[in-house]
DNA sequence: TTGTAGGCGTTATCAC
DNA sequence: GTGATAACGCCTACAA
């Protein structure tokens, strides 16, 4: 007695359980008055259609799949917070997956994926430079799919995206403006065409404003902490750069760790300016001057891309590809007042 | 032709349906090559059993839903990686829904989740005072509920907490023995039960230590941002506080900026603490003094609970409640050297 | 407007 | 060890 289904409904009204069924449904021929006594009998037993009955008939999940390399950063909650306001104006239900950064992870999700429990795919992918074709080979039968920030540049598939290269480029070109002369880019990986794009501004920059590109300037980062910490503290010790352009928020952190262990007084000693989305970046010490993603922003578009995607997939190009605008905010970390 | 179903696969091999099904369940007697065969053919052909038709057949989902009063918040993010995490290693998926702190968002998800959607509720409630008994009402047929971090007490139901009582109490101690007088306490959400019972750690130190409690000193503070600045701003003038225990993170940051704009030194004028899980906090002007509630344990603890839950219905008993501890973080923000 | 019947893709039961 | 069959709960032709 404990699950009411449709049949259970269907007797205690003295119906067949097809006229309770188009109840449920708008656009169905029913009686007005049979319907709201259907309705408020389903509300008074608790009845509602199972969701896996209805969807193994219609063929669809109104589910989408949101795929992330980690929930555990400003950047991405945002971003999934926007999909999910989207997703949830629309009726939709969205599942969450992480890949700490771990490309067999990715691929697991998105296989295990096409068993229809989702319509369609999210996803920032992750760092690693594998071999990514696996989304090719999937994609007779491919699920709608759409990339945000992290792209796979190869794979045909609409994107949303922000403007990497060219805030990259400002952003360097305000640490020259500020009199800094060896600036130091902090990457994480390289591989990845985010990490390209975005060196290419810092690159493009520097040659723009005749200040020679130095290959010993370019750290690599890792996914570490504590490691970037050190890592840092020494390339600072040596290298003696007065600019650090951070093409990831966390390596902001960890350039603050570096400096305050090292006593180098930032924006004095060292400037530094970051990709983050970071709300509380004026609270920092001192305040972060940041290039801000629209992280919310990159979600909903994200969402409403996929959202074209299903409901007009011949009208909706494959290459189809939204970039939004990334904001300079200069604050005292690249200021040149004491 | 696009999608394979277990018929076209048990054609392709030229076996029944029974026995392929066989092949990808784990107890089921098939003889060992046969199984193989199938497995081989089933990655060939990129077959996956589909998701709908089994959960209907077995009457479960693989999936949990956790529901948080928002994303874009370090806090909850961390927990939702934390349940994500514990989810992944079983085989769950994990649907995910923010209810903006609106309580009839709250409402409808949790009744629309009771189609079969999902196995089991984790959730941490909206701020709002209202009559959540809908949960009873639903309790004969009742999803497994976890509640975390904030709770309804009048609800029975397995529970993952962090020790806000004494916490308060202690960062209250700490405000008081670092010689403040005049302590406000930034509150939301006072009637919730997380909100009460972090008010009397704070209302019992003070007894302790025999600071008379002012009911003026209990600021109480909205949602919005601007909002609580600019009433923090009035307040601090017109109180003059020398020590601040925020209830909540975003209460402290707000706690800053009204410092700022007024010209009220931290630590020299007034000291602040706050519950926060912020890992840059000490990266701010100055450091930020914590309570720092470990979210992703948190997170991990209640996925945890929920499959016991799930696992041995009847050995988990409703009134299960685990308590962590959280940890007070002394930095600059209340220290009494300049 | 309502009812009947078949099938969505899977798995468990029962034969063989 | 393998195959036929019924059932999970719902929705939609089609019939009445």
């Amino acid at each position: 007695m404990d699950n009411v289904n449709i049949k259970k409904l269907a007797e205690a009204l003295k119906l067949s359980t097809s006229t309770v069924s188009r109840a449920f449904r708008d656009n169905s021929d029913i009686n007005a008055s049979t319907k709201e006594r259907i309705l408020a009998m389903a509300k008074q037993m608790n009845y509602q259609p199972n969701h896996y009955a209805s969807n193994l008939r219609e063929q669809k999940s109104k589910t989408i799949a949101v795929i992330v390399p980690e929930l555990g950063n400003n950047y991405f909650s945002l971003a999934v917070q926007g999909i999910e306001r989207i997703a949830s104006e629309k009726g939709y239900h969205i599942l969450v997956y992480s890949t700490n950064d771990q490309f067999e992870k990715e691929v697991s999700f998105i296989k295990h994926l096409h068993n229809g429990r989702a319509d369609g795919i999210i996803m920032s992918v992750t760092g690693e430079a594998n071999d990514h074709n696996y989304l090719n080979e999937l994609s007779k039968k491919r699920l709608p799919l759409v990339f945000f920030d992290r792209v796979y540049e190869d794979i045909i598939t609409p994107r949303v995206t922000t403007n990497d290269y060219e805030s990259s480029f400002s952003a360097t070109k305000h640490l020259i403006e500020q009199g800094c002369k060896r600036i130091a880019y902090l990457a994480v990986n390289k591989t990845l065409s985010i990490g390209k794009t975005r060196m290419q501004g810092y690159i493009d920059a520097l040659k723009k404003y005749k200040i020679p590109f130095q290959e010993e300037l370019i750290i690599d980062c890792t996914n570490n902490y504590k490691e970037n910490i050190d890592h840092l503290k020494q390339s600072f010790s040596q290298l003696k750069p007065d600019g650090v352009f951070t093409s990831v928020e966390r390596l902001a952190f960890a350039t603050y760790y570096a400096c305050y262990d090292l006593n180098i007084s930032i924006p004095n000693d060292l400037k530094v300016i970051g990709f983050s989305s970071l709300e509380i970046a004026p609270l920092l010490n001192p305040a972060l001057s940041t290039v801000t993603q629209p992280a919310l922003e990159l979600g909903k578009a994200a969402a409403s891309l996929l959202f074209k995607l299903l409901e007009n997939p011949t009208t909706t190009p494959a290459t189809s590809a939204v970039i939004l605008n990334s904001k300079l905010i200069k604050r005292r970390s690249t200021s040149t007042e004491n």
